[in-house]
DNA sequence: GCCAACGTTGGC
DNA sequence: GCCAACGTTGGC
């Protein structure tokens, strides 16, 4: 099992939005970077929990759970030539981008990146690194606990295995 | 709106 | 393969 945080600008989907399809499998299309689709289709796992980030707006920050709920196929969007995030390269055979699904576990309260940033025992998560604009990063388990538990007040088992 | 940091493109 | 130019991200 591995540990996942997922950037979304509140304003296109934000965790509201995922809460409200409740129950739903949801697919985060429209990653366009590398690195980012290759944890999706190389690394993650049915289940692996996420937290769902917040960013671009005025709050930026954890705002809630999720877990992964379909394993990464190849993004649709990418043969849609109506869709901004259309790949005239990409094609059925050789598609480029792929994306999972989540599926809504819980809100939690805002956890700011301030916060997060000002914590010493979380200094090293990929999110903090300097420079770092990755959409999705994995977080190490230590990571995940202190912000559930410390962070979050969330029982030790959050988001992790039942 | 600014701008640092990083990724991608394409000429050579 | 180098690297300058350009584009994007995302906090502030």
């Amino acid at each position: 099992m591995r540990y996942w945080l997922m950037k979304s600008e509140p304003d296109e989907f934000s965790i509201d939005d995922l809460a409200q399809v409740s129950g739903q499998s949801v697919a985060w299309f429209g990653v366009r970077n590398y690195q980012a689709r290759n944890f999706m289709r190389d690394q993650m796992q049915l289940d692996d929990p996420v937290f769902f980030y917040h960013s671009s707006c005025p709050q930026p920050g954890i705002a809630g759970l999720a877990r992964v709920s379909r394993l990464a196929y190849p993004d649709q969007t990418q043969f849609d030539s109506t869709s901004k995030y259309f790949d005239p390269a990409a094609t059925a055979e050789r598609p480029r981008w792929f994306n999972v699904e989540v599926t809504f576990v819980q809100k939690t309260r805002l956890l700011a990146l301030a916060e997060l940033r000002a914590d010493p025992a979380i200094a090293g998560l990929t999110l903090l690194a300097r420079g770092s604009r990755l959409s999705i990063t994995p977080v190490d388990a230590g990571h995940w606990q202190h912000i559930c538990t410390h962070l979050l007040g969330l029982p030790a088992s959050a988001g992790g295995t039942q």
